[in-house]
This record gives structure tokens, C-alpha cells and sequence, in this order.
DNA sequence: TTTGCGTCTTAGATCGTTCTATAGACTGGC
DNA sequence: GCCAGTCTATAGAACGATCTAAGACGCAAA
């Protein structure tokens, strides 16, 4: 397990000095195409990679984005993903840190910090305003997911108001009157959207029914016997799991989706995509989030452009659970 | 946006020197408890954080284990949160890269390299037996997953043979002949699994049925469709979403489970233990995998240990998809 | 007073880079 | 044939920590 090789070593070993190789590798101008080669080579064959601790901890900038993200939610993945398309893209890398069993979220977070990331994305947070803000007096943190989060954060969301009535315009103009709601219980976006349904079907003159749920299959089935005593025309879940899971319930019942009742889902996620699932579901489109993110953060950073709260609206993706209300 | 703090700052803040700063900072010894005190307050107030790039760089030790896994895998994210903890315990630290849509594993190992993991766990490795010895060269590689890596490696996996014979055993004691298999694809474990399941069918003297799958629900849903022709009294999957996509392929065409046919996953996944799910499966046991791996890689680093294969038994999960053979 | 020996503290080198300033080596214009 | 201007190459100081070796101090023994 020999040691890897520095520098000073591919330096030597093509009769250059120091700053020279240093200039090769990092294509700066002041090289001859002559020496450019030979420094490549010697570098080549020596296996030399920089050491990335060295170079981050003497140039200022480390072109690093920390992203802190949720080892139980498969959402978080595909954000994640489109994360680091975004920042290759306009020539930054990303450090990753879990927010996992055990490991809370203020730890990944500073563990990013003392990685030397110029910015922070945190998706989802936990966090109270106060900590989230005093991060931010240190460097830019864009807040993916939500938007509570005070004036010095930025942060990247989706319009709950507008999913929901985008959902209600939908239903009601296949006829639907008699709509439940399931909310999300205590996840991060719930009460947000549990009251745009209430002001929305109050706009519309119906009446609004809203029955507790929470973000995982479990809640959904819990919730979906709840509304089998009294069944409404069309569900709307707070996602796409607890829409699985009220389906399910439904489907046990003897049921039928979308003939007997519609059920919509929220997120667009791979679930809901599945070939036997397909889901009619509000698509918040992680992929674009994700690159808007990455954008206002590094933004953020090279210009001197204030905290902004971008929102971006959700569009509907219809598939095979929602249909024309039963007579 | 204030530079951080150096120990510097602290020093002077405290009126003492950079070195004494360090050591109280590490709890090194010489240091009176009194300074100990004064510098700690004097960190806290300017809210100084040791930059760990600097601290990584000086020392020869990192304390700092590789951990590359992909985004489209819900699977390994389980693995990742058991990772942290296993690592915390033993007061080593986990930096973490993703392979995504566009980003190789070539590239998420690498950029870990550069980072200074001191070991690399990779989990599911796609990559050659070559370049993986090329890094094993260079510092402890613990393949997760994955056994047929070579002799240079370190690796953790699940005996694949153990599990298929596990799941037969259960499914004759349970009076089944007919037993099919539905494939992997190309997936890593996959012809492991089915040359498991074709040589224990035929020790048991009955005929072996192989259906090609993949990983996937819809791989699943197109193996059972295929199966309807020709129903067998029960199915062992390639693994959990495979399982539910047989299961959803037997529903549509109004077939009971377990009542006319047995279902078996393979992972013991969160989709399996999900209450209205309640699959039957082959539990790999994520976080035991996880832990033993870690430990793989510490003692590697720390004793001089060759390279081991390590094999863990899995064990079964009854849940209700499965039940006795249909006369 | 000097020496010796802990304990506490410090200056200075070091890790592998990048960066600034400067020294040489050419060109070309007059 | 000399000076300005460009290009290439180098030395040496950063970056923020750790680590080694040696200095300052107090106190007991010679």
C-alpha cells in the first residue's frame, strides 16, 4: 500500500518544477504544449490524482455544494441525482451528507460545513428557523421543499396552493363534488396543502372533508377504511404512498378505481409511475427543482444577489386512478 | 458572509498560542483545565469548527470511510444509514458518493479517493474485477453485495445459495412441486440465484421452471403474465419488487394469494414489511451487512489482515403470501 | 545558587496544493 | 544592438491544521 504519489513527485519526475505541474493539471495558461504533454505523462504513468484536501483547503474557492438528504425517503434520491447533473454542469461538485437513523440533521449539515462547502442545500428541513438562519449568516442555504424558512434562506418549492387547485380544477370538471382530502399528518408540506384544499373547495362552495393521514402507505390504507363509512366520489392524497395505501383499502373493499372512486396522488414519484400502478398524480418534478436549486445557490454565490424564495408551479400527470364522477 | 474562524482567531481570542488551541481542541493531553476552560469558551463565543480539510491534510490518518451507492436503489439507502452508525461507533467518519444518471461508479469511487478515504466500501459494484483490484492496490476495498471480485478485495455478501435453499425448504414443507423462479435479468445476484434454484430443484428430483424477470415491478409483472398459462402453486422472485409485480400480474387475472398460488420476495425490503403488503421474503438483513462490512474495512486498516470473503446466512420472513400448496 | 524534573506553553516545520512575484528567454521594432 | 513586450518557468509564501522539539516556569534537592 504505497503512498500516493504528490506533486513534488510527478515534478521530479519530469524535470519540472512544482508550480508548473500544478499549472498542467489544472489547465491554467502558462504551460508550453511541449511540457503540457510530458508533465501529462509523467503524471500518467506515476498514477498521480491532486489531492483534493490540498487544493480545497489553499484555493478559496472550492466549487464544493453540500447537499444534505434523508436516507428514508426515496424522493430524496431522485433530487439528489438531478443535483449533481446540475452542479458538473456549471462546474461545481457536490458533497453528499445523510440525514439518517441516528445521525440528525444538524450533524450532516455541519459536517458539510467543515467539508468547506461554499453553499448548502437542504432538502426538506427539520430544522428550526433559527438554526437554518444561523447557517445562513455564514454562507448562502437554499431550503428545497419548503419555504417557512425566514428571509436569509433561499429557498426552491413547489406551489401547494397551485397543485391542489390545479387537482380541484381537474376533478370538479369530471363532474367530482363530494372530495375528500387525506393530509400528511405531521410531514413537512402538509399544512400548507391541507388548507389550500379547505380555501379552494370553500371557493368552489363545497364542502370540504379532511381526514388525517401521514406520508406512507400505512397511513393511506388507515386513512382509506376511515372513508369507506361514507365514501366520496374522489380522494386527494397528501402523496403518492398514502395514495397507494387508501387504493389499497379501497381495493380490499371490493372497489373499483377509478369506476367507483378517484384517487389522485401528489409528488409524481417512481411509485406512482409503475406500469401496474399508474397513478394519476401532481408532479412537483424533482429534476427541475433540483437543477433550480443548484442555480440559486451557486447564484447566490457569484453574484451578490439576495435570499430569494423561487416557487415553481406543479403540473398534473393523469393516468389511470381518476375518472368522470359515478352518477 | 465573515470568513470563518481559524484556530488562530481562537488563540488569539483566548490569548494563547495556535497549539494549545489544537490541543484542547483534541483533547490531546498538556493542557491545563483551567486554559482547557478558556479556549473552549473562546471557540464556542467566535463559533469556531475545526476546518477538516486542514486537519485531514496534516495527519496521516482521515478516520474516513469511502461509502459509494446509487441513487436508484432504494435498497442501499438502508445500507447507508446502517453504514453511519456502524462507522460513529467505532469513531470513524462516512463520506458519501452517489452513483447517478451520468455519473459512473468510476467516477463516484474517484472522487471518494481524492476526498482521502483511508477505505472504500462499495456497495453492488458494476464495475470490472480489474479496476476494482487497480483500487484495491491502493487501499482496502470492501465490495458489498457482491463476491466475485477477485482475491485482492474484501467482500460482504449473502449467501445466495443458503436463501434459495432456505425458500424451498419452507415451500415443499409446505406440500409445493410446481415452483418456478423468476429471474434477475441482468441484475448482480441474478444467475447466482437461478443456478441456486435449478440445483436444489433438482436434488429435490422436481423439475425446475425459470422464468426471465429483472429487479423491477414491471419485470415482475411481465414474468407472472407469462406464468398464467401455466400456473405453478408458488413463485420464488428475484427480489421484493419483482415479487409484488408476479403478485399484481395474478390479482389482474382474479387469482387469490396464497390460496392458489404462494408468492416468495427475495430482500425483506421496505416493501415487503409494508401492512397491506405483508410479502413473505428472504431477509439479507441490510444493517447486519452494513455493520459487517465497516468492520471489514476497519480491521483491514488497522490489523493487517488479508482480504476475506465474508458470507452471511439469510433467513426467512413468513408474512401472507404464502401458505400450503392448493390440493 | 545551581541543577534537575515535571508540567505547561510555544515556535517552527510540515502536509500537498495554489498563487504571487519575479527571473530568463525569446521576439520584434527602431 | 538595445529596450519593451510576451511567454515560459521557478522560488517561496500562503492555506489551516498537527506534531515535534525545545523553552519557560515552579518547586524540590544538591
Amino acid at each position: 500500500m504505497g503512498k500516493r504519489p504528490t506533486l513534488m513527485d510527478v515534478a521530479e519526475a519530469a524535470g519540472v518544477s512544482r508550480a508548473l505541474v500544478s499549472i498542467v493539471m489544472r489547465d491554467a495558461p502558462g504551460a508550453s504544449e511541449a511540457t503540457r504533454l510530458k508533465v501529462q505523462q509523467a503524471a500518467k504513468e506515476l498514477g498521480y490524482r491532486p489531492d483534493s484536501r490540498a487544493r480545497l483547503l489553499r484555493s478559496s474557492r472550492t466549487r464544493l455544494l453540500g447537499v444534505s438528504f434523508s436516507t428514508s425517503h426515496p424522493f430524496h434520491a431522485e433530487i439528489v441525482d438531478a443535483a449533481y447533473a446540475g452542479a458538473t454542469l456549471r462546474g461545481y461538485d457536490i458533497a453528499l451528507s445523510a440525514v439518517a437513523n441516528g445521525r440528525p440533521e444538524s450533524r450532516a449539515v455541519e459536517s458539510l460545513l467543515d467539508l468547506g462547502c461554499e453553499a448548502l442545500i437542504v432538502i426538506s428541513p427539520a430544522l428550526g428557523e433559527d438554526e437554518l438562519a444561523g447557517y445562513a449568516a455564514r454562507l448562502p442555504v437554499v431550503s428545497l421543499l419548503r419555504d417557512d424558512v425566514g428571509e436569509s434562506l433561499d429557498s426552491v418549492s413547489s406551489d401547494d396552493d397551485a397543485g391542489i387547485r390545479i387537482a380541484l380544477e381537474y376533478l370538479t370538471s369530471l363532474g367530482h363534488q363530494r372530495i375528500a382530502h387525506v393530509d400528511g399528518g405531521d410531514a413537512v408540506s402538509s399544512p400548507q396543502r391541507r388548507e389550500a384544499f379547505r380555501a379552494e373547495m370553500a371557493g368552489r362552495g363545497l364542502e370540504s372533508r379532511v381526514i388525517p393521514g401521514g406520508a406512507t402507505e400505512e397511513d393511506g390504507l388507515r386513512a382509506g377504511r376511515e372513508l369507506l363509512d361514507d365514501l366520496p366520489t374522489a380522494v386527494v392524497a397528501f402523496n403518492d404512498r398514502c395514495a397507494l395505501g387508501i387504493w389499497e383499502s379501497f381495493r380490499a373493499a371490493g372497489l373499483r378505481v377509478p369506476e367507483d372512486v378517484s384517487v389522485l396522488g401528489y409528488d409524481d414519484s417512481q411509485f406512482a409511475r409503475l406500469s401496474y400502478v399508474q397513478l394519476s398524480s401532481v408532479s412537483q418534478d424533482a429534476p427541475l427543482l433540483a437543477r433550480a436549486a443548484v442555480d440559486r445557490a451557486i447564484d447566490r454565490l457569484e453574484g451578490s444577489t439576495p435570499p430569494a424564495h423561487l416557487v415553481r408551479t406543479p403540473h398534473l400527470v393523469i393516468r389511470n386512478t381518476t375518472g368522470p364522477a359515478p352518477k
